[in-house]
DNA sequence: CTCCTTCTGGACTGCTGAGTCTTATTAAGT
DNA sequence: ACTTAATAAGACTCAGCAGTCCAGAAGGAG
């Protein structure tokens, strides 16, 4: 039951959540900073009524005291973690918009569209994200708000930034159509399979492969066949 | 904590689970049922670890032991739930290919491929079908070979059906391009967001008001727009 | 050195859950 | 009527878990 050493791979979800943390810049916050680590990856693999109070203390190397001195009980924890994790997403959909920003000429769309959808694909086809998408999927029925909370600031955000490029991109006369449709179609059309596909399995990332490139390529092909202006 | 009286719903996803059942046609068979039928809603509501054994019998309006007796234990009720009610997900996969048998001029296949979008859309957006797809991505770190074989027979087995649809419709000249990449394109164009927003939210259903027709209608126009002979 | 806070380690409470067992009841088969 | 099997109802075991409590050990601030 030995917790494997992904905790690097976890550190890449993780966010300054103890920013919030009381006194001591590095004491306390240092405790808060560990539970937080220890219990992303618990819960990301076991879920929530998976992982208990005990394993989440012994993976910090913390008492359990110190994780209820910390965070009221484990629903805040997990909330809290939740929350700060999707900041991931969140910086993914701030990222969009400079990335077609050079785009000035017809020649130049394509190979950007394709670039930004191999990024795209690989930054969704992460398998911590994919497990935090299983996660709180997982848990809608018992958080409600905090899955809404999620779309809206995970996959909503990003097809908000995806609009906001394609609502550019015309203005330069580059595509056409609404800019929301676009960012809709170009979307899922770059990872509604594999995304489906990666709900289901855990080891498969068919973004390794040059299979990646494939479908990103297919997926603008398609995409410009009805969006290029 | 009464559960309400969406029997009906529940109804609508079981099949003959009981078939394998011992002796008496309808004594065994039907409490084997009502336990299939109970722990099915309260599964798809609360979640494998959130259903107790206790809860099943209750809402089964059997004892505990009658529980034992039609299953060795919790998680073989599970794995035999989850693949009974797959096999609604392959009834409809089944029922694809005469979707478009009758189609042979470039005129009908429009309207054909905007009604076969939006039988889909209803069909994967149905509310205890999202439930489900819930359960087992949630489930899919504990049970990894039963997700696995969820998407074959579920969205796979759909999307080997739409190949097969395209790849007919190739042969009497009405689309071009490979069968599986159109397969994949029309799903994906047709339902990707309306299910990603579906996996994080309860009860909206865009499926109900004109939404779900604007959706189709779209996702045909784009795909025709790379796929028409 | 001393005060004050935090941390540890572990015991402890109260509860819930999976699965077993018992006893008595029902119902069907012969 | 007699046998056999399944069931109901509920007690029971055993384990795990959330959250609390306590005694003692650091450890920094004055």
């Amino acid at each position: 039951m030995a917790e494997p050493a992904d905790t690097a791979a976890v550190d890449e979800l993780i966010v300054r959540i103890g920013a919030g943390a009381p006194a001591t810049p590095d004491g306390q916050t240092g405790k808060r900073a560990a539970i937080v680590r220890a219990a992303t990856g618990l819960f990301l693999r076991h879920g929530y009524q998976g992982t208990s109070t005990d394993q989440i203390a012994a993976a910090a190397s913390v008492s359990k005291q110190t994780v209820y001195n910390q965070f009221r009980d484990k629903e805040t924890l997990f909330r809290e973690i939740v929350v700060g994790v999707t900041a991931t997403a969140e910086r993914f959909a701030l990222s969009l918009p400079e990335a077609l920003a050079g785009v000035r000429t017809p020649e130049e769309l394509e190979p950007a569209l394709r670039a930004l959808a191999h990024q795209y694909l690989s930054a969704v086809l992460n398998p911590q994200v994919l497990a935090l998408r299983r996660l709180i999927i997982g848990e809608t029925n018992r958080f409600p708000e905090l899955a809404a909370e999620y779309y809206r600031r995970a996959p909503g955000r990003v097809l908000a930034a995806l609009a906001d490029v394609f609502d550019r991109l015309r203005d330069r006369g580059l595509v056409t159509g609404g800019p929301a449709d676009a960012a809709d179609d170009y979307a899922y059309l770059v990872l509604g399979r594999a995304l489906d596909h990666g709900m289901f399995h855990l080891d498969d990332t068919p973004a390794d492969t040059g299979a990646a490139r494939r479908i990103a390529d297919r997926a603008v092909t398609v995409f410009l066949g009805t969006y290029r202006a």
